[in-house]
DNA sequence: CTCGTTTTTTATTCTCGATGAGAATCCGAG
DNA sequence: CTCGGATTCTCATCGAGAATAAAAAACGAG
């Protein structure tokens, strides 16, 4: 089953531990290049063992980026849950910015991971990961559209293309985002800056 | 340049077959799976045949990447060079957006393989490339000093920053665009108004 | 101690890069 | 045109390492 048991506790951290580590191994080494030695390896569990838990490859691989997407999605709802619902939709866009960059550099291998390997997924599994991307995607798609409707988006874009271009924006950071060369908070300022005036009327 | 001789005819066109092909499944699969055996299949030729032009994986996917640089950066250069010299640095700005997204979206395998499979190599191999990269980096990193030197850069922005999340949301077009779904146009537009309302001052 | 769950060990199969021994093809000299 | 050497490529196969299967061992609750 996809769901497991509500309470966890025994060793199904040990399944996590798995995810975990896929997860990992996919952000830093893309789809083809995930061995399960290294799960392995990282997991702190035999390479077999990963069998136990998931029926192939394919399936550990697929859970991995299911979780991604979700907390990539999750994490940015939350956030957008913690400000005033009142708020200018540009305010709120720009909270959702930062939410996105702070999940992607600093808090979840997981959605990371998501983000930057699905496009290199074999057809059928990205298939099966469409709906949950769409999701993903419409939580931006109705702040935009927000924006919109209160007057302050350029009338000249197209809301659908500019989204895109901007999620690609925040996307690509992690392919060059070094935490050692340059603060977060500079990565989410710029970025937040270039959206605000970007998108503006 | 690695080898070439300055005139083709040969059959030192398989060899450009062969890089070509490298190239296109280095775009869809990544460097970790890109097998020799599907590079043969798209290039027309025996697996093992590519062993007479390069001495091993690696070296084909290096040559494969070092083109696909340099044709990213000289096919900017070029688009600038033919624009107005003394044009706003802005407007030569959005001319260079327009031939990086043209580029990538449509003319070159090479070019948009390398933008996107650069961060996934072993670092020997990034190590190479690292001139290359900075070579490209560095067209538009002047454009963009030229933009502050004549005022029309927000001062709030740190320009490598910013570049950089502009340089991303380019370059990941190239995972969501569908040429079926929107006009390269359409893309081009909205990226050329995000840029310029997002830096503006 | 015993049974069921979890994990390791061992073994099998498969994929893929690489190579070496030639076969096909091309090309110029006679 | 044809012979012979150089160029270009094919076939068969190896060997490493990966994925998986099967079986055995360790563990833990009752």
């Amino acid at each position: 089953m996809v769901t497991g048991p509500a309470h966890d506790s025994k060793s199904a951290r040990t399944r996590r531990r798995v995810v975990d580590a896929a997860a990992h191994v996919l952000l830093r080494r893309g789809y083809a290049g995930t061995r399960l030695s290294d799960v392995a390896e990282v997991a702190q569990v035999q390479a077999p063992a990963i069998y136990y838990y998931f029926s192939s490859r394919e399936d550990l691989i697929d859970e991995a980026v299911a979780v991604g997407l979700d907390r990539a999605r999750s994490l940015v709802t939350d956030a957008l849950a913690e400000a005033p619902a009142d708020a200018p939709a540009i305010d709120r866009l720009a909270i959702a910015v930062a939410a996105h960059l702070r999940t992607l550099l600093t808090h979840s291998d997981h959605a990371a991971a998501a983000v930057r390997t699905v496009p290199q997924l074999p057809e059928a599994m990205r298939e099966r990961h469409r709906q949950a991307q769409r999701d993903y995607v419409d939580v931006w798609r109705a702040l935009v559209t927000q924006v919109r409707e209160e007057g302050d988006l350029d009338p000249a874009l197209d809301p659908g293309t500019a989204l895109m271009v901007v999620l690609g924006a925040l996307n690509w950071t992690a392919e060059w985002w070094d935490p050692a060369r340059g603060s977060l908070e500079g990565v989410i300022d710029a970025a937040q800056r270039l959206v605000r005036q970007g998108l503006a009327a």
